[in-house]
DNA sequence: GAAAAATTCTGAACATGTTCAAAAAAATGC
DNA sequence: GCATTTTTTTGAACATGTTCAGAATTTTTC
């Protein structure tokens, strides 16, 4: 659990139905208005508590962009199990959760620029790299790795060990192509995912050619470099 | 020239004279203090008008951003050309390039996140998709253009066609990196750059080869999906 | 060069994120 | 069960980005 405490935790039980009813109305106003026109006055209003109430369990308006954030993961989670179920070949599963992620961010389309933006801010929690948030990310990255083991696909070691993060990485440059994609239902997000995703598992054959040794290696280097960034 | 007004232009001599004052303390507050502790009444004090007349000119304190970004290309511009009209290679034109961005921007380690930050939000005019950051990007992505037209390699024209846009968006990665990167002068960065310049040379080689076709013609689709984006 | 129009400039006012000292309530120790 | 400590809760105060009505100034028109 470490410490990392991303909001000032109740300590009490009262203290805890409150700061639940303080996220939830939060989570439903932020859904219903954006996230500027969502004020914390409001929020602490519609929840009956004071403002100051609301900043002692949320040091922050954007601890609850987090929040969201969270719960949209488990959201996809949850999602993504039966696909991953049933579905053996990696391009599949891959496809299947990396559609998924979308629908589920779906109604939140506007909303998730903010999400975006703040996790770019290296102090920002929120950032894939900032320590903070390690356990959220952990969390993500597990599902690929899920998504991996459970396949019958065959590739180099090497490879294999570092591929759960690089889809990560991938689906998460989906997500900023979908919060920039302004065509009607994101229909280009949905393109790009079936384009991309075959064009992955494609190189996925390429590299695991014994001849792009040498390449893969050094690629691959590149990426274990990118993932410590956070060190 | 087009529109794109990124700030209300003066439209008389005294005017533009009050403006260039505003932005210059603005700038040299910023690069002093850093984002957040700038406010926009101690430039408006500063420069000696009021906070008002400030907005006159900028509408939001992050058009002031925007005037940094400009300002720091145009100095990445002058520093290059020394280096783009002597280096021959590819690979080495690239390098220079890209260590020239990153001492360029090395007073600004800490408030460049803000930059990205607002980058990150398609509504900024600063991001890389907007349209109204069009001019901006396309003179960057121009360095690039003169960086490849200028070198010897030999590569197919569908790779040399879309290989400036994707430099451009390599040395933005590079951005990224640096900003989250807290080692000491920030060597790992250049460490990084080193790294992968020299994985790209290799990937172009290997990309140019004949039997790389069909992959690479799959992989620049996307590359032109990616970057019309904005429409 | 005076009247009219446009621009520049001002300062007060507003909205909102955030902090803080202190009151109210709850938990704990004995 | 009272005293003490801890937690929760409040509301006022603050800082800052932004807006706006109107005053001061400059430019244009004739």
């Amino acid at each position: 659990m470490s410490s990392a405490d991303h909001s000032k935790a109740a300590r009490t039980q009262k203290g805890e139905q409150t700061r639940a009813l303080i996220l939830n109305t939060a989570l439903e106003l932020l859904e219903q208005d954006g996230y500027e026109r969502t004020t914390m006055r409001a929020i602490a209003k519609k929840s009956g508590v004071s403002l100051g109430n609301a900043y002692h369990y949320f040091r922050s308006k954007e601890q609850l962009i987090q929040a969201f954030y969270q719960r949209t993961h488990e959201q996809h989670l949850a999602a993504s199990l039966p696909a991953l179920e049933q579905e053996l070949h990696l391009k599949e599963r891959l496809l299947a959760v990396t559609r998924l992620k979308i629908s589920t961010l779906g109604p939140y389309h506007e909303f998730a620029a903010v999400l975006f933006k703040t996790a770019a801010d290296p102090n920002s929690p929120l950032s894939p790299f900032a320590p903070d948030s390690h356990h959220v990310r952990a969390e993500a990255i597990g599902l690929f790795e899920n998504l991996v083991a459970g396949s019958k696909a065959r590739m180099p070691n090497d490879l294999r060990a570092e591929l759960p993060y690089l889809l990560w990485l991938y689906h998460m440059g989906i997500i900023l192509f979908w919060i920039h994609d302004s065509s009607p239902k994101q229909v280009r997000t949905y393109r790009l995912i079936e384009y991309t995703v075959d064009l992955l598992d494609r190189l996925i054959s390429l590299a695991s050619n014994p001849l792009m040794r040498p390449v893969r290696k050094r690629a691959l280097k590149l990426v274990t470099e990118l993932r410590d960034l956070g060190n």
